[in-house]
DNA sequence: TTCTATTATTGGTCTGAGCCCATTATTACC
DNA sequence: GGTAATAATGGGCTCAGACCAATAATAGAA
């Protein structure tokens, strides 16, 4: 369990606006906290901040980032001839396991963001598809296919809808949830083997079918 | 086929600010376009435009936006008591159905928006988010469950994005393309009969199947 | 037609994100 | 100690998006 950037100083710099970032935004919430607070608190200039980050919106979303980031670097090693749906799997239960219970991201728990609907969503979504192209890219090949076909866009963004709403589950059964890698399981396999299927067993008294 | 929001005026200066922006977006690509040049010339002040649209990125996704407001009236009209996947396949492929050929959404053929990966991405996925959104409220409670739920999220998510494959891939095949029903149709069915299946069906003899 | 209530449009103003570029510090390496 | 690469800064700028109060326009009742 290699944790590719967690305890490495990547940067003093970077950890301290991250530090001074977490503080404010616990103080007086997301909206309210601009970049030149952030910067101010952590001692660095306004512009040293967009030399770590490219948005203010990143400091919501810095633990499904590493997650999407480490989930790249192990898809990137596996070599062709395996079956890439499991493989898939095993990746994406495995970087989920290393994710600590207490490493919620910010755009999860802070309430004022998730309510908003604005810039968090948006900002949440730019994940998605950072997520599903990193999906797409290690699928086309594996499926004798480009990246552009419709299956291998449908299913990569379905299955990176899938892990979005692991997360975000995951994020509000608060203190009593179970490991984040149990929710991604769960919604994986509900796209792997179906929608349909996977509800109608998952509610088998349905409204529907009762009728 | 009723064009719900097409042909009859929903007002004046709605109309005429799409035109406005639809001409200087060709003219001089979306990003140097700035709101103030759209309303010079649609002859409105700078502030009617907000009251049109939420955001510029909005005049991007104006056939998509149309689609989920139709998805979401007629799925609002659904009797609790019918098989929810089936007709939710019926609605989707009859809205896509009313979508003409020549109605593909700015974001998805203005190539310098695409490319850019910023604005346009994360607007787009505002509509991903809504479409999920609708669907929630639509499978919960047929399912007898709430919107939180993992399945029901995770489901939701799943076929959303799927859907934004089809319209992507649709906008993409030109002016050969097929009608974005088909890419809506395809694209639903894998979701819903599961990727792995699909994928397997789709490009039986792929490379880590012959190793 | 005139008055009225509602809705649309506008002017003016403000914050703050994100970008750019040139300059200065810092650090690492030789 | 000197040099080259990298990090940090200063300063300035554009523009989206928000807010609010004021003014038109319009529809509807009388």
């Amino acid at each position: 369990m290699r944790h590719e950037s967690v305890g490495r100083p990547r940067s003093s710099s970077r950890n301290t606006l991250e530090d001074a970032a977490l503080e404010l935004f616990l103080e007086q919430g997301y909206s309210s906290t601009t970049i030149e607070h952030i910067t101010r608190r952590a001692g660095v200039s306004r512009n040293t901040f967009f030399n770590y980050f490219e948005a203010k919106s990143d400091l919501l979303w810095l633990e499904v980032d590493a997650g999407i980031d480490r989930m790249a670097e192990e898809l990137d090693a596996v070599p062709l001839d395996v079956s890439p749906i499991a493989t898939l799997r095993d990746v994406m239960v495995r970087v989920a396991d290393e994710v600590g219970a207490d490493r919620v991201p910010l755009a999860l728990t802070q309430g004022e963001v998730m309510r908003s609907q604005g810039e968090a969503v948006t900002s949440g979504l730019t994940r998605f598809a950072r997520r599903a192209d990193v999906l797409a890219g290690f699928l086309a090949p594996r499926f004798g296919t480009v990246r552009n076909d419709l299956a291998i866009l449908a299913a990569s963004n379905a299955l990176a809808g899938a892990i979005s709403a692991a997360w975000e589950v995951w994020a509000r059964d608060g203190i009593s949830r179970r490991p984040l890698a149990d929710y991604v399981a769960e919604a994986f396999d509900l796209v792997v083997t179906g929608v349909a299927g996977s509800l109608d067993r998952r509610f088998p008294r349905s409204t529907h079918r009762e009728q």
